[in-house]
DNA sequence: CCTCACATTGACGTAAACGGCAATCTTGTG
DNA sequence: CACAAGATTGCCGTTTACGTCAATGTGAGG
């Protein structure tokens, strides 16, 4: 039974469908094995593939969307249930994005769509917010290494005119 | 025994000492009365003034500190741990700051500055690195959003085609 | 003077986000 | 094929950052 465990690398299939261990996982992301199988269990990534023997083997998509979990948590400082809730949003999204080949409710695509981008403008507005922020800190910090320049150069006038 | 306990506005004095209450500052701040105590107890803020009956008394330097734990805190994601270090080398510059005018060791001032600037310099790299990834969020959730005007765009086409 | 609203400390409680251990199963390597 | 290394689930422990409650003190208004 061949279950492309994928060592080294096995160009043998076209898909070219990598798959990852837990371990290769979180040295990529960061994150500990530990919080990985916690994000499953909390719903914020899908239960993974699994090999014959039940190990997690990790998907490329699976990978972005462990990489936008830690954006949302390090960067925008959200709890994991808040992510929970914006990642079942996007995954709405992903859904209807299946069935466009389908459907034809177009007015309801377009209200999905206007669903989504609530969401998605209320996080650009924390983004700015954040970025207004942390610009303010930057340039009080860095005024702040410009004036300790300023006195160092006093200072060693100041020893020169010691000597 | 007059305490200035500054009602409404008591500028009879010229110092103009403002003093306000733990519940004025938890309204004007954002915390809650119990995050202040506990942020005392947790030696991030010095303990306040107290009145005669031995109530917390906040001045305007404790408001200025507070808002830049917020700040420490809420935009870059530090521990309360982290936010006391960083203070404590604030407090210890300042402290220097103080000393600078009887003391004429320049040198050691010198280093002191230079100690102080690492940890600037870091907190610097810090706000860089994370104004780089949200500005990243933001450009591609910006596009995000175009992409959706444009599947709009084409849904309306497509109902009008369908009448 | 009484009272009712607000403050204080101390103690215990708790939700979030994992860490760590035990018991069991799987797997590559000699 | 034996065996050590690594994975799985289950469960309990821990830290951080507060919330909450109780007992007690304080202080301005009627």
């Amino acid at each position: 039974m061949m279950i492309a465990t994928n060592e080294h690398f096995s160009s043998e299939n076209i898909d070219e469908i990598r798959s990852y261990s837990i371990d290769q996982v979180a040295a990529q992301t960061g994150l500990t094995k530990r919080t990985l199988r916690y994000y499953e269990e909390m719903g914020l990534l899908p239960p993974t593939d699994r090999t014959g023997g039940n190990y997690r083997r990790y998907s490329d998509e699976d990978i972005h969307r462990i990489d936008h979990i830690k954006k949302l948590r390090d960067l925008l400082g959200f709890s994991l249930a808040d992510i929970r809730a914006m990642l079942e949003v996007d995954d709405e999204r992903g859904m209807l994005k299946e069935a466009y080949r389908q459907e034809t409710e177009a007015a309801a695509k377009i209200d999905q769509l206007d669903r989504g981008d609530g969401l998605i403008r209320r996080q650009l507005q924390m983004i700015e917010q954040k970025i207004a922020g942390l610009e303010q800190m930057r340039t009080t910090l860095q005024a702040t290494i410009e004036r300790h320049e300023r006195i160092r150069q006093q200072l060693s006038d100041n020893i020169s005119s010691n000597t």
